[in-house]
DNA sequence: GCTCAGATGATCAAGATTCTCATTTCTATC
DNA sequence: GATAGAAATGAGAATCTTGATCATCTGAGC
């Protein structure tokens, strides 16, 4: 099972740092907020408090076993990481999220950067759109 | 002067909102945070409110006179709109910020989010890397 | 100069995230 | 399996950024 990773990553093994990593896992939804992981928590039961939340979290980040990104929108959203690299486009309306990787932006990103003396390290793409999608009705909130 | 700015903007001309402006024209930094701009009113003397500053900037941003940005980091910077789009590379040491535009990322982008069946209306790329100026310290803090 | 819609400033408030610290839980050891 | 020490947790306070309230002030038109 996922201990493994926790040990791997040099943490102890808890149930907070389990349980968060299962939601992490099995959630149908790949990218969710701090609130929206504490929220499963309480909906099955689990007595974990939101600081665990946020700071097994940002344990995780430190590790590599998940990515925050932020999504326009006050709240940043973590994800499992997965190996491979990827960029996001979120609909305006339903605020669902696609992921995507192109190799010709990726290097163009290294080019650009190289040209003004950067070594690049990171990025952080999204775009944002509506989506054509025939079940996209426009986000309530 | 710029009042016509403001004045094309359908925004009455006030002494708050002409010194914002006149900030974000002469200030050597493109990019400023409100607090930023906040400390150069309080620096020439103004009195004028970090709430107002805030406010202003809104205004400005919603009538098409500044953009604002996520540069990794808490605080939203702004800067003048002057006319052409462009992203932002970001030094991780000294915080420079340097631009940049390139056709073949916008194009590609359009391509990608079709491809995904979304009408694309906005994104956000920022790239993050070491800049080799000799002029570039550790950042302070 | 006068009027009043609109703008400002002081303060309070909200939302997201982190910090503090007393209490609890792992892990290693016996 | 019991025990001790280190690390993790939970509750709540604290912080930081930004927006809201509301009484007061100011600018544009007359
Ligand atoms: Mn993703
Ligand atoms: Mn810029
Ligand atoms: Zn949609
Ligand atoms: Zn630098």
């Amino acid at each position: 099972m996922e201990t493994s990773n926790l040990k791997k990553a040099g943490l102890k093994v808890t149930l907070p740092r389990m349980k968060i990593l299962e939601i992490l896992e099995n959630s149908e939804t790949r990218h969710l907020t701090a609130e929206a992981i504490y929220r499963e928590l309480l909906d099955s039961g689990e007595e974990i408090g939101l600081a665990t939340v946020y700071r097994v979290l940002t344990q995780f980040e430190a590790a590599g076993l998940v990515c925050r990104l932020h999504l326009e929108g006050n709240q940043a959203v973590f994800e499992l990481e997965r190996g491979g690299h990827h960029d996001h486009i979120v609909c305006n309306q339903c605020g669902r999220v696609e992921e995507f990787f192109d190799e010709t932006i990726e290097r163009r990103q290294r080019e650009v950067a190289q040209h003004h003396g950067f070594a690049i390290k990171d990025h952080a793409l999204v775009l944002y759109g509506d989506c054509t999608d025939n079940a996209c009705p426009h986000r309530p909130a």
